[in-house]
DNA sequence: TAATATTATGAACAGTGTTCACATATTAAG
DNA sequence: CTTAATATGTGAACACTGTTCATAATATTA
């Protein structure tokens, strides 16, 4: 009996439906200015009938997110890509790290609910859900390893501070970019090239860091239960 | 006749009433989250009188924003802190970013407006009223053009990109931890210092950086013209 | 064909930013 | 002191928002 797959199959075209067209509203206008009704109508349904698939609006970006993570999450397609497959890893490292930043600019909204946003639901109220998001920070801190264990990074250095100082670097300029920071005739690009390179530099020179290593949960997505700066 | 000072102080007054609400209001429950209404009933107005006072709550928001960029402003002050008067230039600089990062903390919501909220209104949108601010960049790119007279810094460097890249690292920072993606255990304050000592290292070890050097316009607030990416 | 489980809907609720005619003071002029 | 003028605050309303729910329509099963 195929019956109940074929619902389960409509029920799913439906359910992508109502996210296609929620995905291109928001890189449209922005997940704050889309609304319901405008999804609804974007699909030719009743507003209410979103409500049969997805709870509640929240729920729609939850599922949009999960999306954003699994499109960035191909750094670690990028570790396997041929090319750097037998590069030094530091050059992985960029790799992985400019991907980062390229995401912002290919799907910067995407990014900006992912990174960026504070008026958007907290990811960190689906902990189990994005797990598999974690992940992906655990593998970068691993490339770092790599990196020292070739000698391309101080051995005195912690992975996990330099993925984070990595990171807020890329993510600073990203944030520059996305709110309009940048005078007219900047290039975040170069910027970001830039605070990358100045970056890895710092990392060699060595510099004695305060940051302690976290071997225990060494992720982007705090615990699930605090929640004191709420809205 | 004091009469119309008296009218202009009550006006004022109200003002104040009004600005002290917004804000309070926003720092306990976010700019979104608030609106003219809750304004009115905590000053016990009616919603439509803010309008005799604000055109819109946006302007309310730019009012704030103002005042925010007043209170950051003493970079200036940091400037001239007898402490640091005769300190290396390179210590100044320190200081100058260690504040920008510390006012993320002490005034997040504020930071949270003026450098990294998308879903409020542009501030370029009021080009000739932030000028002031403008000029607070100009005024640290002049500090590290002294770093470089100095010696402290490469005479290669243009300083306007290492104002950039020590912006972009500190306010990775600050979004990090705004955007609560630090895990628990984590130590945004010195994950600061770590990046702004990082990032001064690779200052130092004169990496060759593509960034062109920006005379003109050198300022945060783009022009305020385009609105590509409209909301 | 009749009963049953899904699914979609219109209407409504409580909230939002904003506008506007109207009432209400307060000041200035006669 | 009374009257005309000028601000200033208000209630009601408009067009939105996210969300809920009883009802109607549909498709599946018996």
């Amino acid at each position: 009996m195929g019956i109940k797959e074929r619902h389960e199959r409509d029920r799913e075209a439906v359910s992508r439906a109502i996210l296609d067209a929620a995905r291109e509203l928001f890189v449209a206008e922005g997940f704050q200015n889309v609304s319901i009704r405008k999804i609804a109508e974007r699909i030719e349904y009743s507003p209410a009938a979103i409500y049969g698939y997805f709870p509640s609006k929240d729920d729609i970006f939850f599922a949009l997110a999960e999306e954003g993570f699994r499109l960035l999450g191909d750094p670690a397609a990028v570790r396997q890509d041929p090319q750097l497959q037998h590069a030094p890893p530091i050059e992985r490292i960029r790799a992985v790290f400019w991907r980062f930043y390229e995401f912002s600019r290919e799907q910067p909204q995407y990014f900006a609910l992912m990174f960026v946003d504070r008026s958007v639901p907290r990811i960190s109220r689906e902990y189990e859900r994005f797990a598999f998001a974690r992940d992906l920070k655990q593998h970068i801190v691993e490339e770092l390893r790599a990196c020292i264990a070739a000698g391309e990074l101080p051995a005195t250095l912690d992975p996990f501070v330099a993925m984070r100082a990595l990171t807020a670097g890329l993510l600073g300029v990203a944030v520059l970019r996305l709110s309009e920071r940048l005078a007219p005739g900047e290039n975040s690009d170069l910027l970001a090239s830039d605070v990358l390179n100045l970056t890895l530099a710092g990392l060699r020179a060595g510099v004695t860091l305060q940051s302690p290593a976290r071997v225990d949960c060494p992720l982007d997505i705090p615990a699930p239960i605090a929640d004191a700066q709420a809205s």
